[in-house]
DNA sequence: CGGAAAATTGGTTGCGCAACCATATTAGGA
DNA sequence: TCCTAATATGGTTGCGCAACCAATTTTCCG
């Protein structure tokens, strides 16, 4: 059985072809009956255009790519649940690829990806090889890097400092006296990693950086994690360490299981910062101090910036390049002084 | 600039463009010097294939259509990490919609995404509108209907019955000499509608059910859900209740956060158990009692049938149709006695 | 009712690639 | 060295659609 096409549509509603492309795609121009007569047609056969022939005749594929390095992470539900909201009333379609975290499988994937002539990219940070960066420019359509404030955009960036929300905790910490204080982490991604420097850096101006409290590891995170993280650290410090950073909630909520097991009381003896603010965070006993990350405005402003490059107006052509912030926020509960 | 093609390429490595797409698609029959000449050229160029015209031209596409109804729960998590795992390493790219819960959504999806000639698609549940089951039928590719047995699988069916797991767990109750067993849901969709119907049935067999204690409601789960019904149950039993199912773990991590602060004692004077066993169900104080369900291999068999579908070879080409079973798994821990 | 302008419809062509079949080249054996 | 069989390469065509321009019909006004 033949693929139905445009032909077959139009021979039933004895119109041309090029007539029904029209009603298919919206365009004005076409008498009311005419237009009747073909959705009828349409409806009748059950015809479904074929897309891979419209964007090669049209070079306008109504897709953007989105790369993204984990599915696991819960922290990436909600940036795409913003992306894919704001493309379905766009009604653009969305091509997802996990690249697990590896510049090489990045890399495959914008290969990929741009065989298909998407009008826009959406990437996670700006860790590209230097090939996919080339590929990226040479592709001439939007392209924003999201989750961090990276470099050297490649073209839009949003997302929030991750280096300025490690040192905000840091000095949350320091402010509510706490001295000892510890990092925990897991999955060491670029991002991550500058969270910890921001940390360091605070710490260390005011000299309470201490190297054998910042224990990490590059497997993934998980509560159970947390748990053996935080062991690791009291193993490592002989317990001494008032305070703990660590580098998402989920973490943090293994850091207070651990804690209320091992009879360490928290805020008072113990401090522990989470980053992320899930909203499980709220529910732990004692509730979670985290940092609040605006994750499904970074998705959606995303999208919207590529869309606005893909329509310009007058208005919005200024605007759209370089970095935009999306911030972050510290959520003081009871997990902390 | 024009985008570089076949052509350019075979211009450039001195040979015809049918054989530069010999080299590009890795099919044999091209000396080892003709096919070095042609990689040099690609990589010089920097060519990357137009996949629109590759599928319009071979009708193949290399596509699987997922469709799931929300990004924000975490069970699509697992499952969409099983799928991408399969789908990578077999080389295939996914094409993700996002239906809302929505029959209408999802056939305007089935519709987008048919356009797209799939050559397989994994579909959730069996709420298929007529039409969008008609359109499924004669798109003559491997349907994998996830999450739940369905009563006609369209194809291939892969999940569990949600209405023996709902029965479980009442039976679960009852063993446990709980008496008043409440049910709380959220986001009352199929399968958690199915759950509710065993449990009911079994309930009522032994003629424990009080529809007074069935608190639903159709907005999505979350922790702060979970506390509310369990509030609103209390006001309409006025405490005559000794157990609670929830539709999920969400819930139930509510549920025990408002026992702890009413003061009602866990698993004693009030039995909690959840579904789903997410991980922090192991770190909840008390622990969760739960139902555990394969989700990641949902996802990674229906992807792994798909592609047998896909690619018959003579052992697999009985097993492939019909319904395939994940199980489920009661997971005792310490919020039920 | 006639004519010009505007709106609607149709014909032709090419997008970039792979299927198919035809031709050229090579290897290997006698 | 020559011939056959196997292997490698090339040419032509069409996938289904939209861009472009041409032809036709309708509308509107005097």
């Amino acid at each position: 059985m033949k693929r139905l096409t445009l032909k077959d549509v139009a021979a039933m509603a004895e119109v041309s072809p090029i007539t029904v492309s029209r009603v298919v795609n919206g365009a004005d121009g076409v008498r009311a009956n005419v237009r009747q007569k073909v959705e009828a047609a349409i409806a009748e056969l059950g015809y479904i255009p074929n897309r891979s022939a419209s964007v090669l005749a049209s070079s306008k594929s109504k897709l953007i790519g989105v790369l993204i390095p984990s599915l696991s992470n819960v922290v990436f539900n909600d940036v795409l649940r913003g992306i894919y909201d704001i493309a379905t009333t766009a009604n653009y379609q969305i091509l997802l690829f996990n690249t697990h975290y590896s510049p090489l499988e990045e890399m495959r994937a914008v290969r990929t990806l741009l065989g298909q002539s998407p009008e826009g990219i959406i990437i996670t940070g700006g860790e590209q090889t230097a090939t996919t960066r080339t590929m990226l420019e040479e592709a001439r359509v939007p392209i924003v890097q999201i989750m961090g404030k990276v470099d050297k955009p490649i073209d839009i960036n949003v997302g929030f400092s991750h280096f300025d929300a490690g040192g905000a905790v840091a000095q949350l910490l320091l402010d509510k006296r706490y001295r000892k204080i510890a990092f925990l982490g897991a999955r060491m991604d670029r991002r991550t990693c500058q969270r910890l420097d921001g940390f360091k850096q605070r710490l260390s101006a005011v000299n309470y950086l201490d190297d054998r409290r910042i224990i990490t590891t590059s497997e993934p995170s998980s509560v159970a994690m947390g748990v053996s993280l935080f062991r690791e650290l009291m193993e490592v410090t002989k317990g001494d360490c008032d305070a703990v950073f660590c580098c998402n909630d989920d973490l943090a909520i293994g850091v207070l299981h651990e804690c209320k097991k091992m009879n360490i009381s928290v805020p008072e003896e113990m401090g522990v910062c989470g980053f992320n603010d899930i909203e499980m965070a709220a529910f732990t006993e004692p509730a979670l101090t985290t940092v609040r990350v605006n994750r499904y405005r970074m998705g959606s402003k995303a999208m919207e910036l590529i869309f606005e490059k893909t329509h310009p107006t007058s208005e919005n052509k200024s605007t759209t390049s370089g970095y935009i912030n999306t911030g972050f926020e510290l959520v003081m509960r009871n997990s902390t002084r």
